[in-house]
DNA sequence: TTACTTGCAAACGTTTTGCACGATT
DNA sequence: AATCGTGCAAAACGTTTGCAAGTAA
């Protein structure tokens, strides 16, 4: 199992769920995944290793996950239902079109283009999403 | 009706679509609209004007005026299911949590970041969303 | 032992489809 | 007259909820 889902198991446990079969394969899969992944993605593969589990609990289980922080939606022109391993801090996303890896990135210098809107709209703005879609090097061919 | 809803009809005209009175409604709903309408919102201020419409025809006529590239769907951490009138050309959305009124902007200087980007990452972008959310005057009191 | 978690079945809200009738061109 | 569009009902889809049985702590 790699290294950020024993965090995550430890993080659900330190918040007062406890560790399932269930949950430990649902994390395994989304913590190791450089992809982003649907519920029923994550479903169909965490039966490989949890054969008995059933597509409610996978839902019940990235709500946890979602609402720890350590995962988060991913919305896309061609839909919102997947899901990403989330990263600490503020970072942007890039998402391949084709295959759906996700890669973060920081950099942007938007600070001073919010201040501009909040000026010229007379809106207060609270939050702001970038995203970048376009083709990884594997899908480039 | 507004300016636009008249651009909208024909253009509808000139894609081999026929004008009813159901696509009339629809068409001067969110042509006229400065805040994000889902189908249902749509369908509901719709009746008003065309009593006898149904929601599904509402859908149909979304698709197609999305696929005209007049109105476009706005995505939000709350929900992905309304839409707004588009702009010609690219440009940004800034949107009001509480009342979903939007603005457009432009003026973002991406270009040196997403260069950046596809250089760190291999990826080459297609194309890439920004958007700021927040409460717009009205709704911060 | 207790409270939490599970999987199943059923309910739910949104969106799509099949179809016969009606309307636009 | 021919084709396109309509509304209704039903189906499909993703997601949530109720519940009795099972399991982690």
């Amino acid at each position: 199992m790699s290294q950020p889902a024993e965090g995550w198991l430890e993080r659900l446990q330190t918040n007062g769920y406890r560790l399932t079969g269930s949950r430990r394969a649902v994390v395994k899969i989304i913590a190791g995944s450089s992809k982003i992944l649907t519920p029923l993605d994550v479903f169909e593969q965490a039966r490989a290793s949890h054969p008995g589990i059933g597509l409610v609990t996978v839902y019940r289980t990235l709500d946890k996950l979602e609402q720890l922080g350590l995962i988060q939606r991913v919305h896309q022109p061609s839909g919102c239902q997947a899901f990403a391993a989330a990263l600490n801090g503020h970072q942007h996303l890039l998402i391949c079109q084709r295959c759906g890896k996700v890669r973060y990135f920081s950099g942007d210098h938007l600070d001073g283009l919010v201040g501009n809107v909040e000026e010229e709209s007379g809106f207060r703005v609270h939050e702001h999403w970038l995203q970048l879609f376009g083709l990884c090097n594997d899908c480039r061919n």
